[in-house]
DNA sequence: ATCATATTGATACAGCCGTACCACAACGGG
DNA sequence: CCCGTTGTGGTACGGCTGTATCAATATGAT
């Protein structure tokens, strides 16, 4: 075995790059070449940890997927003894562009939805999964807490209003101080006792 | 003066051409070639009425914005003495891709707003303003409506919400049905009458 | 009829793209 | 020691892009 270096660093230098010049210029800016240079690699590294174009955007698509989940589940994990609503909470302010990071994050994984809107050699699972998993975890959460009206209604109403909210705060039409604000009072309502 | 051709027309054929191939294939697969090929002219011509790409992109955002006010000016038109709730599920209607005219619509706007982010070339108005218009709007009805709790949130919650069931309907995630039904249950609840 | 000009067509060009290919540097097992 | 495997760099190539250039056609006022 010849000299070693650490694989999975390197990829992870190199996907970092393309989520860097794809939340600075755009997905359309992603080339093998530009990622190569904000990775501070060269073209052929690039191409040799990952075969194709498209293998590389797979795999960002699989890191930023994975590092949301992680996201989520420190953010759970953070909770101590946590309320239902103080979990639902939890898990929509992930869906919010609060920080720097997080805005990134959304940025580059909105373009990607938008890309496999049309393009059918990219996966539109982890689109549908994703916010699938979400809304089933938070109807368990509400079905526990015995709120009013159904569970499955209720999650899907509030997944959708925090991801109206995160959108409106990615075009900047709104802060992400107002769109928490907004999601606040709806959980008000939904968590208020039943009179 | 020699053969007259309908200019604005031509532009609208080469427009609606530009639409058919964004929504078809993507935003990434419009090129003036393409453009062209689908709108049944030659490059040339698509040259001679847009002087470059960018007015072209331009002109076709232009087209959409009014395209979306006039479909949402028609159906307000329809409505015969409408109460204050038909107005805002009217207005909200336009927000969800229903039929496949509308779908079209709505990926490529969604296209362009999340080129928008990150390209500086093109206007970010149309996103803000848009939506803004669309609030202001919807927050007079309710106003006008006495309905509970402040118009402007009540408003800004409906507007997220829209648009939240609008990306989950165009994802693949829900049917236009059940968007529509979660809407209504909203409004259901918004517009109850105060005990 | 005819001709100036509005309109359309074919093609050339420089640049960037993804990918392929060739050379070689480093290094650990034999 | 040295050789084959693994990692790295440079560069060439065909294809597609937006744009520019050179012609040709059609038409209606004269």
């Amino acid at each position: 075995m010849p000299r070693t270096a650490d694989h999975d660093a390197r990829r992870a230098q190199i996907i970092d790059g393309l989520v860097r010049v794809a939340g600075r210029d755009g997905l359309h800016a992603v080339t093998m070449r530009s990622v190569a240079a904000e990775a501070g690699v060269s073209l052929r590294l690039v191409q040799y940890y990952f075969e194709s174009k498209a293998q590389l955007m797979n795999a960002v698509l699989e890191r930023l997927e994975r590092q949301s989940h992680e996201r989520w589940a420190a953010r759970l994990a953070g909770l101590r003894d946590p309320s239902p609503r103080e979990v639902v909470e939890a898990l929509l302010a992930e869906a919010l562009p609060t920080d720097p990071e997080s805005r990134v994050f959304h940025q580059v994984w909105t373009s990607y939805a938008v890309l496999a809107l049309t393009d059918p050699s990219m996966a539109a699972q982890p689109f549908v999964e994703g916010p699938d998993r979400l809304e089933r975890q938070i109807t368990r959460v509400l079905a526990g807490a015995g709120v009013a009206g159904d569970p499955e209604t209720e999650a899907a109403r509030l997944l959708a209003l925090a991801h109206g909210l995160g959108t409106s705060v990615l075009v900047g039409r709104r802060s992400p101080g107002s769109a928490m604000d907004i999601l606040r009072r709806h959980l008000d309502e939904l968590f208020a006792p039943v009179p």
